[in-house]
Formats: structure tokens, sequence, C-alpha cells
DNA sequence: GAAGTGTTAAATCGC
DNA sequence: TTAACACTTC
């Protein structure tokens, strides 16, 4: 959908420069011819005036200086911006190339492509909307030098910075215990978010561990700058460097892009804001759109205060607020309002509606993760043969997706997941994509080491890391050093031979950089022996493997030829972001809250609303209650029509299972109750259909209590092996139908999940002691019946 | 060097 | 529960 995107907008021509002037001077940006057909501007005109409120029609046509909307959730916001893009250009008040809109999402960027071209008559027109990233990659490629990098610089994702942390531990000889690998990445990413240097982090930092952490962090600054290679803060902290250092670049931009258009700018990052402010030196013609109360990045150092400053940022900024909602019912509204109203830091904004009261909201109280998604499923698709679809189920983490795809199937309803298992995240995707970039550049070392191995050729841990040691001595790339230790003959024997033999592979890559993309790949994929390897696997996995990469070919192939097609590919498969997949065709779309961010459904789930999950006990730890209560007002203004929330009395953690019940989310409690219907899980629960069947029965799974001393007729455990042996002796089966040990947890099928006090083995039967959490009793006594082993 | 076995740690949100 | 890692064996 979005894949011809950066051929549109231009990058793929070469530099305009002009003869004589200074380099990156003058327009250097790179345009598109765009023309419009005469009269446009009286039919867009007139659009405006049947489409837009009063206030949005303020908005779009104050075009001059600075300008903040505030707009509220459900109020138009993406076409009202949408509007003014198309405004600008139809009332000839800038060409197209002098308009540039950010947004976060290429999702977002693409779908807003899509309106100005159907608001300009469907005519395909190129004003640059792109996300911040994006822009930071085109201006990159232009001005690598200015900041010291090669135009061909690598971007890595998160799964590449954990492997060049690792590479990182191993050449600083630290140990994981010294300082925990996943802190240090953590912290460097916050500080980084922050827009600080190496050098600001040991200023301000009063961790403990700063000294160590600030060693790591120029390490991994100097050792991305060897690979050159580029992590996802950088395209923005680069930019702005490269803006602050050259005056030339940030006037010309600045002059270039006349027009600057911001979403969702609660959730810009201070980085992002001094790029902002880079490019408005010129000119002050800004419009941000933001609504604070759904700023929900803190995580990500997007800092809501840029969005409350505005007015002190932008001096004679005009405020235009957003305040009527067109998505939601009077009901779904007021309970939004009512719990985001808890908040302190937002301002003065009150949203109403025209639209009818509509059905309570409904508030589903589960015993457990599986009926909660039962429930789930079964309502959304007595909703969709009602017509009323498509639904969301939204949830705050993305391990909870397991369960509701689970019931989901059960029920034979298509749903889209957006997020966890990603194509673009999948380990032969990006295999297939790192032997892509070697063809265009084998001295990209992220890509080379990934694929060192891959499919294995023997080439092992000794042999690896011995290259890699070789191109560090020599400060150069991996490539290089290997080239250089086959003509020396340092290695011998088999991995000799095997080194050899990659690197006639890698030199055979280049050959094929002037195919076209598609052919190109499959040859590859062939030539290296990757679909050889799969193939000879056998396993079911490895043949999804290989049609995931039949898939990637197929992809490759709709992707639009051209010179720089290979980069476009490649950088838009770096830049990819799971919300991109969603293509808004499944009639069920299961994703987080912060993916939701941005749409609309008629039907809507917000599932998991426990204490703990939802708020996150981390940011009830650090005292985060603000923006969790803004995902929460998020999730529920996504809603239409019809609104769900639920919440389970259980749930697993790593295949356990907390002592205690969850209490519901503090945020149900912040929704007036007149507005909510609550229903128990008892009908839905199998403890429910199973009531009336035959004697109760008790089973339980032998639970790990490796480590824990537990006490069991009188004796302590240490280990699994000792309980397992305690239970033989007693001719107790230890597995499947359960053996019994204090502290496990059973399942019992009127009263759910309850935690074995006592077991007293007897003739056969067992007397065990069970306690239920908030169940109807305290306390239950029971027999079971277990097979001998 | 690769494959198999056992132990342990883990998972908030994302460009 | 599961995936990654360390360690052993082939």
């Amino acid at each position: 959908m979005s894949h011809g995107f950066l051929a549109e907008v231009g990058l793929s021509e070469p530099p305009r420069t002009n003869p004589g002037a200074a380099p990156g001077s003058g327009e250097d940006t790179g345009s598109v011819q765009g023309s419009f057909p005469n009269g446009r501007a009286d039919c867009m005109a007139s659009d405006f005036r049947i489409d837009l409120n009063e206030q949005q029609l303020l908005a779009v046509q104050h075009v001059e200086g600075p300008v903040l909307i505030l707009a509220g959730a459900g109020s138009g916001k993406t076409r009202t911006i949408t509007h003014k893009i198309a405004y600008l250009m139809g009332q000839g008040l800038a060409r197209p190339d002098e308009i540039l809109a950010v947004t976060f999402t290429n999702k977002a960027a693409g779908e807003m492509r899509g309106r100005v071209e159907s608001l300009l008559g469907g005519l395909p027109v190129s004003p640059l909307i792109c996300t911040f990233h994006s822009f930071g990659v085109r201006l990159l490629r232009r001005h690598a030098h200015r900041v010291e990098y090669q135009p061909d610089f690598a971007i890595c994702d998160v799964d590449d910075q954990k492997r060049l942390f690792k590479q990182l531990y191993l050449e600083m000889s630290l140990k994981d215990e010294e300082l925990p690998l996943e802190k240090a990445r953590g912290i460097i990413g916050w500080a980084k978010n922050r827009g600080w240097t190496a050098d600001e982090y040991l200023e301000r930092s009063r961790d403990f561990d700063a000294q160590a952490i600030y060693e790591v962090f120029v390490a991994y600054q100097n050792l991305l700058r060897r690979s050159n290679a580029v992590d996802f803060d950088d395209l923005i902290l680069l930019p702005v460097r490269l803006l602050e250092e050259n005056p030339d670049v940030r006037r010309s931009l600045g002059r270039f892009y006349r027009f600057l258009l911001i979403d969702e700018y609660q959730d810009t990052n201070p980085p992002q804001y001094d790029l902002i402010r880079l490019l408005t030196t010129e000119h002050q013609n800004i419009s941000a759109v933001g609504d604070e109360d759904q700023a929900i990045y803190g995580v990500r150092g997007a800092d809501i205060g840029n969005i409350l400053r505005f007015e002190k940022d932008f001096p004679g900024a005009r405020i235009i607020k957003l305040e009527q909602n067109y998505r939601s019912t009077q009901n779904i509204l007021d309970a939004a309002t009512a719990v985001v109203s808890n908040n302190v830091a937002r301002k003065d904004k009150v949203l109403w509606t025209r639209l009818p009261k509509g059905e309570s909201i409904i508030l589903f109280v589960a015993d457990d993760a599986g009926t909660e998604a039962a429930y789930v499923a079964e309502q959304a698709r007595r909703h969709l043969e009602d017509g009323l679809g498509p639904v969301a189920v939204l949830y705050r983490t993305n391990f909870q997706s397991r369960q509701f795809e689970e019931a989901f199937r059960r029920l034979s309803i298509r749903y889209q997941l957006v997020g966890s298992v990603s194509f673009y995240k999948r380990k032969e995707v990006r295999d297939a994509l790192a032997y892509l970039r070697l063809a265009l550049n084998p001295d990209d070392d992220i890509s080379l080491a990934r694929i060192l191995n891959e499919p294995p050729r023997g080439i092992g841990q000794v042999t690896r890391n011995r290259l890699f040691q070789l191109a560090s001595a020599r400060s150069c790339s991996l490539w290089s050093a290997l080239r250089g230790a086959l003509e020396s003959g340092t290695f011998s024997g088999k991995a000799a031979a095997s080194l050899k033999t990659f690197a006639d592979l890698l030199h055979s890559l280049r050959e094929w950089e002037s195919h076209p993309l598609h052919v190109a790949l499959e040859k590859i994929l062939n030539a290296s022996g990757y679909l050889k390897a799969l193939r000879e696997d056998g396993s079911e996995e490895a043949a999804n493997r290989a049609l995931n990469l039949q898939e990637l070919v197929t992809v490759a192939r709709d992707w639009p030829e051209g010179p720089e097609s290979w980069r476009e590919f490649l950088d838009e498969a770096a830049l990819h972001a799971d919300i991109d997949e969603m293509d808004g065709k499944a009639d069920v779309t299961l994703m987080t809250l912060h993916n939701a961010k941005g749409l609309e459904f008629p039907v809507v789930f917000l599932a998991g609303c426990e204490e703990g999950l939802f708020p996150h006990s981390r940011s009830i730890a650090e005292n985060d209650l603000e923006e969790e209560r803004r995902l929460c007002y998020v999730g529920l203004t996504r809603a239409r029509k019809r609104l769900y929330l639920s919440y389970s009395r259980r749930r697993r953690f790593y295949g356990r299972e907390s002592d205690e019940a969850n209490q519901p989310s503090r945020f149900l409690h912040e929704i007036p109750s007149r507005l909510v219907e609550t229903i128990y899980s008892e009908r839905y629960s199998p403890a429910w259909a199973n009531r009336r069947q035959g004697p109760v029965f008790l089973g339980a799974a032998l639970q790990p209590v490796a480590k824990e001393k537990r006490a069991w007729t009188g004796k302590s455990y240490d280990s699994v092996e000792s309980v397992r042996r305690a239970l033989e002796e007693r001719n107790l089966k230890t597995k499947e139908s359960g053996g019994l040990v204090a502290g496990a947890l059973i399942v019992h099928r009127t009263f759910g999940r309850g935690r074995v006090l006592k077991v007293e083995p007897a003739a056969g039967d067992v007397k065990v002691t069970v306690q239920f959490p908030d169940g109807v009793k305290k306390m239950l006594q029971s027999y079971a019946r277990l097979k001998p082993a």
C-alpha cells in the first residue's frame, strides 16, 4: 500500500545541485513535479463548507504563523489536517513540495496521502508526508558526510541493537552480572530519547552504575560509527546535529519547506522537538495537531510538556480547539471523559457529541483469561452476525493476545493480529534482508555478522570470534578483514575452506545488484543455500519459513523499480512498524492499546482491566498513573457504538498463577456506574457448564518448587525431583492427571482455581484441603481420586 | 563444529 | 510455559 512512497517523494532523484554552489546549500532537498487542474481551488472551497465545522474550517484556513490544533478524540483531527494540506495546494498557497507533514507511523502517512489525493480529485500529488524517522533517513542519506557517515549507512533496529550490545560486551569483556545488558541498553536508549550524549548522561545520572554505563554508551556509539550504522534514535539525533552545525543546510531546508504540519504533537520527544525548532527558524508556519489527553509515549521519551508549552515556544500562536466528537455515543464519551478528568496535567478541553446515548457499557468479570477470551470471542461473533463490525480487541501487553487468538480460532473467526509476530521481525525475513544489504554493501558488518553462518556453513564460534578480532584490530570492516585473512592465509584447514566459500558467495551477490529486486532476491536465496537448508529441514516450521520468504519475494515483485529501489525497499523494511501491516479488512483486529492510537471501530473490547496489568505494575511503581490513564482514555475512545470492558480474577504469568485474585483496575472505578452493566463469568466459564455433571473432580499440575521449600506431610522439598520422588513413593502419578503438592494450584470444576493447603494420602484416595480466593466459600474440603503411577 | 541436554530467566508500551 | 544460554557429547 505504502510501498511506492519513498519513490514518490523523490528520494530516488539525484540531488539538484546548482553549479558553483557550496555542497549542501541551495535547493538540495529534492523535489517532484506536481500540477493541478485549473479551477481545483473553487471546487475545494465548496467541499470545505460542506464537510467541516466552524472550528475545523478555522484551523484549515489559518495558514500563516504558528497554530496549535487541540483536537479531542474523534473530533476529526486527521480530516482537518488533510484538508489543510489540500487547501494549501488547492488554493495555490503552496507548491506540493513546499509542504512537509510529519506523522508517527507510515500507516498514518499513507492514509493521509491517500486522503489528500482524493480531496484533490484523485490525482497523485506529492507533498512530503512521512514519519520523523523516514524524514531523518532522507536527510541523512543526502548529507551523511557532514556528520561523518557514509551515505549508504545501515539502519539497525532493536534486534540489531541487541546483537551489537552482545558484541560490545564481548569486546569489553563485560559480564552481565556486573552490568545487566538489558539495563545498559535500556538506559542508553532512554538517554538518547532525551537527546543526551554520553557525556551529558554522565553529568546528570546518579545511577550507581553510571560510569560503567557511560563507557558502554561511548563504545556503542563508536561501534555504530565504525560499522557505518545508525539506530532509530540517531535518525533524529544526527539530523538535529546536522542542522545545528550547518546553518546553510538549515536555512535552505527552512526555506524549502514553507509549511510544516506535525501530527500527534503530544508524543514528540526532545530530539524531535529540536528538529521541529530547527525547521522553523526561517518561518513560523507550523501547524501542530495533538491531544494532551492522548499522550502515551512517555516511555519513548515523549514530553507532554511540548504541547502544554506550545504558546510559549511559538509566541503569537493561535490555539484552536476541536471539541465536538463525531465518533462515540454519549455513554462512551461520558465514560472516557470521567476517567481522564482524574488527570491533572491537561488542558481545559470539553468534548461533546450530538450522537445518541447508545447502549450501556458492558463490564465482564471473568474467572480466568480463557473465559475472558471466550466471552469476547462470542460477543464479537454476535456483533459480526448483526453486521455491526468490524471489531477490535485491545489489551495492555502483547502476551495477552494468545488467549484471544485461541478463542477466535475455536469459533473459526478470522482475525488479524497486530504486532508480536510481525512479518518483518521474522528471522528468515531478516536474514534475507541482510543478504540484500550485503549485495549492496558488503561492508555492512551488522548484516554480515548476522548471516555469517546462516544457513550453517561450517563457520563456528571460534572462527567467528577470530574474524571479529581481526576486524577490530585493523579497524576495518568484517568483509575486508575476511578478504585480508584469506589472502594472507591466517586461517587454515576447514575454517579457511568455509570462509573461502562464504567470500565467494558474497562476491557473487554483488553481481545481482543490477537485477530487478525480486529476481535478485530469489537468486540470492538459492545461491546462499538458504532455501535448500529449509527444504532439507523437513519440519513444518521450516516449511513455514520458506513460505514467508516466498511472500517476501512477492512483496519485492510489487516494489517499483528504479535506481534506488533496493535502498528504498530496505529502508522501509527497517522503519516498518507493526501497525503498518494492518489493512483494515479484517473483521476482528487484535492489538495493544498503543497500536490502536488513531483508529476507530464500531465495537471495541478493552480486556485485562486489572490492577497490575492495566495500570501496569511498573507504572504503579513509578507513579506514572496519568499516562496509564491517558492510555485508558485512548482505548475507550476507539469505540463508536459498543464498548466492552473486562478483567479476569486469575491470570497466568510465566505459566504461574498469582496467589491472590486480581483486583479490578482503578480506572473501572472511575467510570460512573450508571453507564455500566456488569456481567459475571459464571455463565461462560467451564465451571458453569460442568456444574451438574458427576462428582467433584480435582486435578492439578505439579508445580515446580525448585529452591523453594514447601511443607508436605511434614517434609520439606527443595527441588522438583525430590517432590517427584516423594510422590512416586506414595504411588501417585506426577504428571498430567496430577500429583498434588501443597501450594500447588488446582482446578475445580465448580469453584475454579484454588490452592492446595494440605494433602493426605489415604487408601487410594487423597484428602485435599483447598483454599479458594474470593469464591463462594473460603475453604473447601474434598476428595480426589488419583491414579496410581 | 554441530547437535543434544539441562538450567534459568523472562515479558509494558515502539519508531 | 517457553526461549535462550551454557555446557556436554558426538
